[in-house]
DNA sequence: CACTGTGAATTGATTCACAGCT
DNA sequence: AGCTGTGAATCAATTCACAGTG
């Protein structure tokens, strides 16, 4: 029933729709339309509504949308009524930036458990979460239900580590690595900073194509 | 010529079959067919081949690429060739692990200049790049020639950090910052964690749907 | 012969335009 | 009247299938 003809892009735009409806809300604001959601958002108010009618009408014609029904709605669809537990593998210093922020922030997406193979790490924690080894992680994993993984490992070991994540029990990872992970029935999500830099270099008069060395 | 039909999408490849590229080119193995390409990347063959066409044929039919070619043209493409100069706002923990990682890791994009407004971190420095006053950035980063901005400040700075570096002749940025930037003429990529682990959640069993609280 | 390069076909996502509620 | 919800049209990206070439 789910996972069928949604487009994935409609899919990675309910967290913004999500954001600025829970602000409002919050806010005491009830209603927003989808061309104010635009407006906020930067998408086009049609866009708007054919997400979110994708998961049924929500909003009520010549009014708008309930903020608080609809952040509530959103974060049912994504799963994050309940809380979901998440992994981090790989507390280098962008592993450790990740972790406090992840943390510290979101209530209903929770870093449960942190791992790294530094016997000098292992043992320490960040904000109250403790590192362990990670020949620990398949089963504490289990144990806990964790379902999201986020990978900031160096890239020969990713692979592997993504594989573990799996025996764990993880269905969705986050990856750092620079390195593309081969893994049926896991959702995976790459975010490579050397990717995103190289290409905005494209955008960039430094790359304003001064022709060529020959060859 | 730039900038015209070619793909988005297809840029955005291009820093993966670079790095596959010059791994290659540096391990003495001359020549790769699109076929080990995708095989090595998880992309098409046909999409390789298609997105290298695109900046003319580079290719030698029956045999494959040039790795070493392939390398030097796509690094030039990208305007990587030079070396592109890029500025980080926002010293924070994610800041600091990013400025790390790229002030160590690329030569071709360099790291020249980091900005913060805390005053106990101005004036340190990270792997011997000096913060500076985020009061500095329009010069410095004229000074510098700086083209890339890498923005992680708190969300409610975002859009005036953004406009400073417009203003310090920064013509793309990649932002960390959970809000969406209006700036005519500057090229964003936004990079949102909170967005990344909520949308995955979605790939996971905990959104099973478990059928609504009713209204 | 084995590969690249590329028009044509397809698939997927976005935008348009309007019908349908409240 | 003013908004949502949605089929139809457009636009973009991918895949197909094969012609072209070293």
């Amino acid at each position: 029933m789910r996972r069928t003809n949604i487009p994935e892009a409609a899919i990675r735009r309910l967290p913004i729709y999500l954001r600025v409806a829970s602000e409002l809300a919050a806010a005491d604001v009830p209603i927003i339309s989808s061309a104010e959601l635009a407006e906020r958002t930067g998408l086009s108010p049609e866009q708007i509504r054919k997400d979110l009618a994708y998961f049924g009408a929500f909003g009520t014609r010549g009014v708008g949308y309930d903020t608080s029904l609809l952040s509530r709605r959103i974060a049912r669809i994504l799963g994050l009524h309940r809380g979901v537990r998440a992994a981090l593998v790989g507390v280098g210093h962008l592993g450790h930036a990740l972790a406090r922020y992840s943390i510290s922030q979101h209530k209903d997406i929770q870093i449960t458990a942190l791992f790294d193979t530094d016997p000098e790490k292992i043992g320490t924690d960040v904000m109250g979460v403790r590192i362990q080894p990670v020949s620990q992680l398949v089963e504490t994993c289990r144990q806990q239900g964790v379902k999201i993984g986020i990978l900031t490992v160096p890239a020969s070991a990713a692979q592997s580590t993504a594989e573990l994540m799996k025996q764990g029990g993880i269905e969705a990872i986050l990856n750092f690595a620079p390195a593309k992970l081969k893994l049926d029935g896991v959702f995976i999500q790459n975010i490579d900073l050397t990717i995103e830099l190289q290409s905005l270099a494209y955008y960039t008069s430094a790359s304003e194509e001064d022709p060529g060395e020959g060859e």
